[in-house]
DNA sequence: AGCTTTGTTCAAAAATGTTTGAACAAAGCG
DNA sequence: CGCTTTGTTCAAACATTTTTGAACAAAGCT
């Protein structure tokens, strides 16, 4: 009975070339889908990162995008962000000339890569900004209430992002383990 | 000079009722949208919330539609999401038959909310949906060989998953100071 | 050299998420 | 009661982000 289910797979497998993903699979690649969403990034990255996550060997761009049925565009895309974000690195595979991924899976260097390209830059950019504003609070020829009132609401958003800063290794140090 | 300027400013107040905000206003509720962005919600919110903050007084629901120039829809949606995740609250304020509203400052307070509404939720059912994969591994009759390593690479998100909600309290507390 | 395979780019299409505004309910007032 | 003010709802309009796919460059093969 499994059998039979077992050669239709097979029997699609021939038909359609490298084929596309199991019941199982599907849903482990949906899991990262939302697990993706939840830190703002687009769908394909969740998918092609799941489907490395859950192969033994290592896939290859065409593979990628055979199959989880995406076009090859949306794969060199999400390959290249996953990369930089040091979820995905480059790896030896079947065929010698195709370029071959697999998928990082210790949590504090996936934390990290996500802290330093994500959060990171938002965090200084937020800073020089309220820099900036501090300043143009403190030129403002308002009353000074008022300049007083923005001061230490400024100081404190400053403070906040100060504190976030020092919060991010400490993170990091306690989700590997 | 800056007399000018103000008297203008005065000039539009009266033309077009409570007026829309100043420069450095404008770039501070900014500041907010860009905040709000990163951490996945929408817009109208960082805008509610930023001009709440930089507001010595409370403010009603249609002075923030009117001083942000967005609707009244747009405002309400808003402000129950920002009370939600108790980012923004309640208070009394000039007239008696409208609800007014002012923001918390307390950045402990807002990451307890954010980390209540937001991620908890996600934690726990991607915990529940990894259980349910785990139990369809175990029935699967695939060889066991891909049923082991299945059952690692799961069992190893379920270890993230473990790890994150014990840093979520952690992480509060060394932001509350 | 031509032909094939692999991967990238980017403008346009599709999908997704947000905002609007009109219709509505509830409550205060004269 | 009828009129006004306050706030909510939700389908449609709008804006933004993501994906597609065709054009392209680079490199291997015969």
């Amino acid at each position: 009975m499994g059998k039979v289910v077992a050669m239709r797979r097979v029997a699609e497998s021939e038909v359609r070339g490298a084929s596309e993903l199991g019941a199982l699979e599907r849903q482990v690649v949906d899991f990262f889908v939302d697990g993706v969403k939840v830190l703002g990034l687009p769908r394909s990255m969740g998918e092609i990162y799941g489907l490395l996550f859950i192969s033994q060997e290592p896939l290859a761009l065409d593979d990628l995008a055979q199959r989880l049925g995406i076009s090859k565009g949306s794969v060199s895309q999400g390959l290249r962000a996953l990369k930089v974000l040091g979820a995905v690195r480059e790896a030896v595979g079947a065929d010698e000339r195709r370029m071959y991924f697999e998928s990082a899976v210790d949590l504090k260097r996936l934390v990290g890569g996500f802290i330093r390209e994500q959060i990171r830059p938002h965090l200084d950019s937020g800073n020089e900004k309220i820099g900036r504003l501090k300043e143009a609070v403190r030129v403002e020829d308002d009353d000074a209430c008022r300049r007083e009132f923005l001061t230490e609401r400024l100081g404190r958003v400053e403070h906040w992002i100060c504190s976030s800063r020092r919060v991010l290794p400490v993170l990091q140090q306690l989700l590997g383990e």
